[in-house]
Parts: structure tokens; C-alpha cells; sequence
DNA sequence: ATGGTAGAAACTCTA
């Protein structure tokens, strides 16, 4: 079984490159982010005939998340229970017995700034949430778009990116809090390319010059992580004509 | 010192 996640920045702008990404790899499950779609809009169609089913969460402009599978979704659900918030940024279904959680994080755009505080809050009650649902659904996946970079390694000048959104110590600390209620960071359960990174600023040729970061994630409980032989990024959507600023990740887990 | 780019949508905001 293959699932993968990928930041789109724009569903309709990032279609077709979707679709034959989707020849290419053939997931049985695609978390999507930042689809900036409203439902009505989805483009259900082409991904039926492409052979997925979509469950989806989106608003006008900003935010929107998906779930694709092969399979049909089972117990749909959006945003994080009890937690109130207008962005569309959570969705969860389940496929073939794995709870699958998409997580579009909040960018936190400055430290110490309102949207700041509210990526904590955000992160805090994610981490509550998943620690119940863990123990409804221990076959659990969370992928998505974090916003954080976790570890030095996964910054290209952790020197640089010091105290800065997407590396500060709050938002690294509540990643490990995330972790702890029994997650595993799945590109972490095997030897990796050093510089390995997930998104890329549009600005300042970051892509050429590999001033990328590593924030989009596939998190595991122990379960799946028993069952997960790979995890690996793709860096290939990110040198085609018009990019997302992500890259894909992709797990394997064995029946 | 605070621009650089991309997307959506409206002439600015978010990332």
C-alpha cells in the first residue's frame, strides 16, 4: 500500500501535473493541501477517471485539503472535533482499516504575530485530538504539510533559519509533543539523502540554489511504522514549468 | 536593509 502527500498550491492550477503524477506513481492514497478550492469546484470528475475517489474540506482562496483513494472513503471527517476554525485544514477518512488524518498546519507567518500564536494553539489541540483518536484507530496516518522543520538536518543553514517560523524552538517543541503520543516521523526509519528537503520559497531561486526545507510529513503509529519499508520525497513535480513550491512524500507499507 | 515569486482575486493578502 502507497501513500503519499503533497502541498498542491492550487488544485486547478496543479490538475495536470496531478494527474500524471498519479500515472506515475500510483498511490492507493493522496493527501492534498492547499487545494484553495470551494467543494463546488472540485474536480471530481477527472479525478474519477483517473481512477480516485476524493473526499474534500475547501474555501475560496486560501487553505482546502483532500483525501484521494482508490478505494472508497469510510467515516469521513473534517477539522480537528471541538476546536473551533474557520480554515479549511483537516480531513480524515478511512482506507483499507488505516486512519488517515490530512493535516494542512498554519504557516505561522512571523514569529510572535497573531497567526503565530495561533499555529500553537492549532498544533496543541491537533496533538490532543490525535492522541484519542490513536487509541480509536491504532493503524493511524497523519500526513500533510507541517510548517515545521523538525531537526537541524532538515533545514539547508539551520544557523540562518534559527528562532525564524517553520524552525523556531515553540513550533519545534510542539512537533515533538505531537510525536510523543506515539507517532513516528516515517522519513526518519531510514537512512535518508543528507539535504533532504519538501518545500522550496518560490523567491530567490531557493530550488536551484537547494535552500529548501523539510516540512511535509508522514507521521506513523507504531503499528504502521512496523509495516512501512520506505519513505522517500520527490523532488520531481518541483523542476517542472509552473510548480508547486512542495514536493511530494510517498511511504510503502507492506500488507 | 526587507526584497524576491506565485496564486487568487481584487487592486492586497497569504505563504
Amino acid at each position: 500500500m502507497r501513500l503519499a502527500t503533497w502541498n498542491v498550491n492550487s488544485l486547478k492550477v496543479r490538475l495536470p501535473q496531478l494527474l500524471a503524477w498519479l500515472v506515475r506513481h500510483h498511490p492507493d492514497v493522496v493527501c492534498l493541501q492547499e487545494t484553495k478550492l470551494e467543494d463546488a469546484a472540485f474536480p471530481r470528475d477527472d479525478l474519477a477517471k483517473a481512477g480516485y475517489a476524493a473526499c474534500f474540506a475547501g474555501q475560496k482562496t486560501y487553505n482546502g485539503v483532500a483525501i484521494l483513494s482508490r478505494a472508497a472513503p469510510q467515516e469521513v471527517s473534517v477539522g480537528i472535533p471541538g476546536f473551533q476554525d474557520e480554515q479549511k485544514r483537516v480531513i480524515a477518512a478511512t482506507l483499507d482499516g488505516i486512519r488517515v488524518v490530512c493535516v494542512y498546519v498554519p504557516n505561522g507567518q512571523s514569529v510572535g504575530s497573531d497567526k503565530y500564536d495561533y499555529k500553537l494553539r492549532w498544533l496543541e489541540a491537533l496533538t490532543a485530538w490525535l492522541k484519542e483518536e490513536l487509541e480509536r484507530h491504532p493503524q493511524l496516518a497523519v500526513l500533510g504539510d507541517y510548517n515545521v522543520a523538525p531537526e537541524e538536518a532538515d533545514v539547508h543553514d539551520p544557523k540562518q533559519w534559527e528562532g525564524q517560523v517553520l524552525f523556531s524552538g515553540p513550533e519545534r517543541e510542539a512537533f515533538q509533543r505531537l510525536l510523543s503520543i506515539g507517532l513516528k516521523d516515517s522519513f526518519r526509519l531510514f537512512p535518508q539523502p543528507e539535504k533532504s528537503f519538501t518545500w522550496w520559497d518560490y523567491r530567490m531561486n531557493a530550488f536551484k540554489r537547494g535552500m529548501g526545507l523539510r516540512i511535509d510529513h508522514i507521521l506513523l503509529s507504531e503499528a504502521l511504522a512496523r509495516r512501512c519499508t520506505r519513505c522517500v520525497i520527490d523532488v520531481e513535480p518541483r523542476r517542472e514549468a509552473r510548480p508547486s513550491d512542495h514536493a511530494p512524500v510517498i511511504v510503502e507499507l507492506k500488507p
